[in-house]
DNA sequence: AACCAGGCGCATG
DNA sequence: CATGCGCATGGT
């Protein structure tokens, strides 16, 4: 079976980044087992499932399904370093953090845990608006009744990896079926838009990608109905791997935030602007971490 | 059984 | 510019 190595470097933890992906929720984008992860990916048109598990200071990838040819497997390595974003140099991030009274003990509890991205944006971006204003559990819920029926899918030993719907795909569902799913009329109209600016050429990852600056980036996407500056700086964050972006709002990371008594309640701007310029360039980080500590122990 | 969910757009003061 | 409201429904 085609095997891949990618070398880790310390701050790397499998363990981590594995039971971030899975939190106690259903993502139909992967299939979390004990010891390793696996996901379907379309990969210069070829539709792949691989395996990703622990090696010693490496991440092992097996080519589970799908051709096997040098071009594919360069693809492939490229396409895991950016979703477990490995070729981020974590120590200045660690530097910072054990700088920081309420917030060093996650230098060592979180060690190695990564900013699990979204590579495709249309997905990242429609995923954020599913996930508004809802708790989690629904929104995935949500979004495995869209993914499982406007997704193609690929099928391993009994059981179907999805990819998320392009965004062609996702155009030929009606309000009616969406609303059947329990979406909101908002949302099947934001989600819809998305994909029709997507579908239409309107936006793209690479001419997002191509924009001067943050700031740009950020307006061509608030400039999409239904996304505001949570979601756009979400997808930003997730799928641009923009470093100092913060999804603002955001219902977790207040609560976080408020956990840790970082701030004295849910309107308090000024402590998060504050807490936020001492990890200049590493804000997502922050956030990812902040996620982290949200969950219960299992 | 209220109240809150990884918000947003739009209508009012 | 700031504040309020509806959205839809699952968790806790």
């Amino acid at each position: 079976m085609p095997t891949i190595r990618i070398p880790v470097g310390p701050l790397f933890s499998f363990r981590e980044c594995r039971w971030f992906l899975h939190r106690n929720f259903d993502d139909c984008m992967h299939v979390v087992e004990e010891d390793q992860v696996k996901k379907a990916l379309l990969i210069d048109g070829h539709l792949l499932l691989v395996s990703l598990s622990e090696e010693k200071e490496a991440l092992r990838v097996q080519v589970l399904k799908g051709p096997d040819t040098p071009a594919l497997r360069k693809a492939v390595t490229d396409y895991i370093t950016d979703w477990w974003d490995l070729d981020r140099d974590l120590l200045p991030f660690y530097q910072q953090i054990a700088k920081h009274k309420q917030l060093a003990y996650m230098a060592a509890d979180y060690k190695g845990l990564r900013l699990l991205g979204m590579p495709d944006l249309f997905e990242a971006i429609s995923w954020a608006i599913i996930g508004q204003q809802i708790n989690l559990s629904f929104a995935y819920k949500l979004k495995r009744r869209l993914v499982e029926k406007y997704g193609t899918h690929l099928d391993h030993e009994g059981s179907k990896h999805y990819l998320f719907p392009s965004p062609e795909a996702l155009m030929r569902a009606t309000p009616e079926d969406l609303r059947a799913m329990q979406f909101s009329q908002q949302k099947i109209r934001y989600l819809l838009t998305v994909a029709e600016a997507f579908f239409s050429g309107g936006i793209s990852k690479q001419e997002l990608i191509a924009l001067p600056d943050f700031a740009a980036r950020q307006q061509a996407l608030l400039a999409l109905k239904g996304v505001g500056i949570w979601t756009a700086n979400y997808a930003l964050m997730k799928s641009l791997k923009e470093p100092g972006s913060i999804p603002h709002g955001d219902a977790g990371l207040l609560n976080a935030l408020l956990a840790h008594s970082l701030i004295k309640d849910k309107s308090d701007l000024r402590a998060i602007e504050r807490l936020f310029a001492k990890f200049a360039g590493w804000e997502s980080y922050l956030v990812i971490y902040l996620w982290r500590s949200l969950a219960k122990m299992d």
